[in-house]
DNA sequence: TCCGTTGTAACTGATATGGTTACAACAGGA
DNA sequence: TCCTGTTGTAACCATATCAGTTACAACGGA
């Protein structure tokens, strides 16, 4: 699959933001981020803006300015991350509709569709069980 | 994601072929497939030449040639055939080595490394849950 | 030998991703 | 008012994947 590193970078992002919180910084720049995650920092703030279309963190515009959270780390589950930087399905059906005039090219896609819905809400259960400050705490005992 | 339709299509190729061993018929071709799912056979004998190797369907060449399952429809699980056409892991993690001096960038890969083996796995065993023979079962079953 | 099918290479167009440069918009502070 | 640092965003590039297509060699039964 197209397998991808946005919900990484995007996890990334929002504990580096809040060990920054914890460590007393009003504000974190997209470079500071940049720089602990090794990218660009656009790549930063492109993905840190559909965070914030999300509702997850806040940002600041001017001199001083920054990003900040807008709910503490231990409110954001990874499900929530995901849901924000990834739209589309994770299967897709058919690029062209299937031969209507064949008994499964006639029922298979509405025999499909509630299968990877199914298997993708397991997905989004599964990362709702860990949160922005379990990412954080947990690589920070890293020794 | 860059969500693609290559489950979609194998899934409909074998089901496809359970029918048409149901039906009494020897072996299917690529061209009887594509017909169904409205593509080109090409498209087709990749995907089959995948599951083939998977150990999930058979090809004969020559005249008279096709392709036939090895295993009953119902011992074929959607997990199988995911195994077999989506081989790289669901979610990447940093294109480039994070910054090792900060403890996000330190500590971060190690934890995220099970949180998405989790996730892969809670999505493989939704999968798990519908076979070969449930698709075609429910597909011709639609009106 | 003929013929239908698989196996596979090569190419195309569309799309996504990560990275980069460039620059306007903004806002706080001197 | 001007300076400065940061966000917001457009534009472009290289790479990769995907679905589709054409072409043709390899195969094997009749």
């Amino acid at each position: 699959m197209g397998a991808n590193s946005r919900l990484t970078i995007a996890a990334h992002a929002l504990a580096w933001i809040g060990l920054n919180e914890r460590m007393g910084g009003e504000v974190a720049t997209s470079e500071q981020i940049a720089n602990s995650v090794n990218t660009n920092p656009v790549v930063i703030r492109r993905l840190l803006g559909e965070l914030r279309e999300a509702g997850l963190v806040e940002s600041r515009r001017g001199a001083g300015a920054g990003w900040r959270l807008t709910r503490t780390p231990e409110s954001i589950s990874l499900a929530e991350v995901y849901q924000a930087v990834e739209e589309g399905p994770l299967f897709a059906l058919h690029p062209a509709t299937p031969n209507q005039k064949c008994p499964v090219g006639h029922g298979i896609r509405s025999v499909l569709t509630p299968v990877y819905d199914g298997a993708e809400q397991a997905l989004r259960a599964q990362l709702a069980r860990t949160s922005v400050a379990d990412v954080l705490r947990e690589s920070i005992a890293v020794h």
